[in-house]
DNA sequence: TACAAATTGACCATCGCTGTCATTTGTCCC
DNA sequence: GGGACAAATGACAGCGATGGTCAATTTGTA
């Protein structure tokens, strides 16, 4: 029933310490006997008890994730990226949900890898924005790739994903500008992610570049929610001198934006442009659907990983400019934006 | 640095096997070592090697969950129930989402079962309600629980977990029937899922039961999506009889609806009531939130893994009975359902 | 052809725990 | 007090792989 590495060693005709090499892409194997020893792997549909290879090898073969964020869409996303990548290197997923506000998180997190006796984990925001989980890994020499919002590589970001939000948002803001939009909103989104900073950067960049000023009124703190959203439009729509168009800082936050205006009947896009950013799923469930950014969540995720892989096999580093890949989200033009009122016609 | 059994053993002063004993919550271990290697356990904050004892033993220290299931936070309930169970028992969870209409699905399933060494798996729609699933587990001798739609309770629904689509539908109907509406359509979801036609014959017989008869053309087939909801209520829009309520599988569907009626000028909920199902998030991020069916998803996935963990520990199985809890999700009243213009004022 | 280098195998210890079986300890009763 | 039997505990051999060492074999090269 259960085929072990002896199988394997008999039917290729070879010894067990030979397919182990195999198994583990050891060098100074022949081709001819890895062939024969390949064959014999799928003949037999072998796969190494990864117990025995865990007990046994200093190398671990599992990677964590830990997040903490509301939005299922993009942890199933991210899921999804990292168990492509996992089941091509053999890896296993260990998912890990909790809450980053808890005041014993440092702890959790060291618990947790030297628990499960992780190869290393995934960080994806607020985790990957908290110098203290960061130093803690490094203190127990646990590996560690980060996805964060940011631009430009530097050495001091070893080993991230950058998603260059200020450039995404520079280039919606040009969107809405081109429309002939200059009085416009920016709804942000929760303070401790950097990712909103990143956005309203991008937008004020784009703004200043126009050599328009922002408008501090138009600049609403808030957080990654549709609440937030609801609330956020609803001070923005009080206001005497009204935006004509609103950035939201994700998409949640646009549906939200635009139920509020709904309650004031607002009209979308005629009255009032929105955006989003994300390209959640439920942006094209609003009416109209949003105009955003993709963020192409799964493949980000899948780089992350590879890039963890790598980086875990010992021995092998990479140059710091390699190791920060940079996706930038891309402009989605959908029915929530439109030409700006004043200069139609 | 790694706390092994034999550390705890050498504090203790017992053998490794009493801690082993201990941990396994063997009987036969006298109350006064048992505390004391409960207190050096605790003392050393000891975590048995989880490799270690899959390897050592013939039992299997994780459960696995498959799904394919587009709706990310039905998913992201069902792992966080799931995680909560596993922590409590000490068990790890696999996730493997995988697309159930593969031609080697089956075969799929049972190599991850093997290879990984299961102790368990749990099962939702619409692997759940596979039968070629369920015997493939059965004949390799793997235990599993199926969450699936049901009612009642019986013997061929051995390890199942229950939700009561029917009884959720009628009570749904039933709000809907109280506030006036006669002419209700039904927009179904896959029909591959029972989950679909459980909800339409709960539908059914509340009508019924009023003395209504169900107009075949307010049935409209379909699947579990937004498109899908967005088509049906077109069709329905079109008729020469509009219906004054529509019950919609799922929120998802039912926001679609909303889209489709708010693209034809029909007020909601004035000209129009809409109901979902599910309660997902963005239940509450259309506009007006939707009238739905609260279906406690992370609940339901947590008691699918105690049944399992108690299934799986040899020798204690459960009276057919006591394996099946039923739930039943609660209607939730919200803003897009009104009063039937016709019995109005 | 000879010699060095590359490839492979044999063998053992080891990882941390569980299963089996033997041994010790405790209890009860006559 | 001693024998019988049960309860509690321990000794030891694996589980299936990896890692290391060294010897044996094959291969490549001059």
């Amino acid at each position: 029933m259960k085929i072990t590495i002896n199988d394997v060693a008999k039917l290729a005709g070879v010894s067990i310490k030979t397919v182990s090499r195999v198994m583990n892409n050891e060098p100074s194997v022949k081709q001819a006997t890895l062939d024969k020893v390949t064959a014999a792997i799928s003949q037999l549909n072998y796969q190494p008890n990864a117990a025995a290879r865990n007990l046994a090898s200093t190398r671990s073969y599992s990677i964590g994730y830990i997040y903490d964020n509301p939005n299922a869409y993009y942890v199933i996303d991210m899921q999804k990226g990292l168990l492509e990548a996992c089941r091509k290197h053999g890896y296993e997923l260990l998912i890990h949900p909790t809450n980053a506000k808890s005041v014993g998180i440092v702890q959790e997190v060291i618990d947790l890898v030297q628990h499960a006796r992780l190869a290393g984990i995934v960080l994806t925001p607020p985790f990957s924005e908290m110098p203290e989980i960061a130093e803690a890994l490094d203190s127990i020499g646990v590996d560690f790739v980060r996805i964060i919002s940011g631009s430009t590589p530097s050495p001091k970001l070893t080993n991230c994903v950058l998603v260059d939000d200020f450039t995404a948002a520079f280039k919606i803001t040009n969107h809405l500008l081109e429309l002939g939009h200059t009085d416009i909103a920016f709804l942000c989104g929760d303070e401790e992610h950097s990712s909103s900073g990143e956005r309203l950067a991008g937008f004020k960049a784009a703004l200043t570049k126009r050599g328009i000023q922002a408008n501090p009124k138009y600049i609403v703190p808030g957080s990654y929610s549709f609440e937030s959203g609801v609330k956020g439009a609803k001070t923005l729509l009080a206001l005497g001198h009204k935006p004509t168009a609103i950035f939201a800082c994700n998409d949640e936050i646009a549906a939200g934006a635009l139920f509020s205006a709904r309650l004031s009947n607002v009209e979308i896009p005629q009255q009032l442009s929105i955006v989003g950013f994300e390209n959640s799923p439920f942006s094209r469930q609003t009416w109209p659907p949003l105009t955003t950014a993709h963020q192409p969540n799964s493949t980000i995720a899948l780089q992350a990983a590879e890039l963890l892989f790598r980086h875990a096999r010992p021995g092998v580093h990479l140059a710091n400019t390699e190791q920060q890949p940079v996706f930038i989200p891309e402009l989605l033009v959908r029915e929530s934006t439109a030409v700006c009122p004043a200069t139609r016609n």
